[in-house]
DNA sequence: GTGGGTGCAAATAATTTGCACGGTA
DNA sequence: TACCGTGCAAATTATTTGCACCCAC
């Protein structure tokens, strides 16, 4: 049952609360935003408000339910934390977003945080691509 | 003189783009956003407006003089575009930007592009880190 | 029952735009 | 003198907050 992920989170399970985190899961490695996730779930539920999503949103991610990406157009997307970390590419044609993961890459940052006197603690990184 | 760069991005040298332009020389490996640029110069001008540095930065930008970053906290910085390509580093206790550029880095995010069958455009990859 | 959670509308914050005036070529 | 460019204030967009009511525990 999806209340348990949320109960775990210190959360009250409430029907907002739900609704997020069953779309979310139903459309697993998608990105929304705050506004889209408000008027594809209103679409089914009918009482729900913007200003809801946007406060169950930031408490998932605080519990880390979810993940928030701020891709260079200026809104933030959201999408359920899986647990496995991943980068992701952006076709500046379509708008797509493709989620990948490199070993590789991984290492190299840290490894250069750690040239300069540094830990790494987190990374923001996308690649702006387009189809050959 | 500074005018020439402006004069061959297409655009009329006038003052507040003068004053623009020679404030991010005079501190250059500096990021500020616009709203830092405007209270700066208005220092020193008194009469600029904050959405003329709004316009002067995109009309920058779009000549490449000038890069835009969009950090996580939402609002976006400029520098001058010295024309050597670099990444960030920002220590999340203190605030500060660090630059750096790894052709290791740059390489691997061509091949993992063109592993996914892409061609690679831009990129936006930000190292959040910690003093060790 | 009661305190956290919610919807709505109003408040912010960053950025953009409309408009009449001013300065550059 | 042409028009582009500007300052200011109002408009937009994304997000946050205040507040009275409601629901999970």
């Amino acid at each position: 049952m999806k209340g348990q992920d949320i109960k775990e989170a210190g959360l009250k399970v409430t029907l907002p609360r739900l609704h997020v985190l069953e779309f979310l899961e139903a459309h697993q490695g998608q990105h929304f935003t705050a506004d889209e996730l408000f008027t594809q779930i209103r679409a089914t539920v009918s009482d729900i408000g913007l200003a809801t999503i946007y406060r169950v949103l930031s408490q998932f991610e605080a519990a880390g339910l979810v993940v928030k990406h701020q891709f260079d157009n200026g809104h933030a997307v959201y999408e359920l934390d899986t647990g496995e970390h991943h980068d992701h590419m952006v076709d500046i044609d379509t708008g797509e977003v493709k989620e990948f993961f490199s070993k590789k890459l991984e290492e190299l940052q840290e490894q250069l945080a750690d040239e300069y006197g540094y830990e790494l603690i987190d990374h923001n990184m996308v690649l702006y691509v387009k189809k050959k």
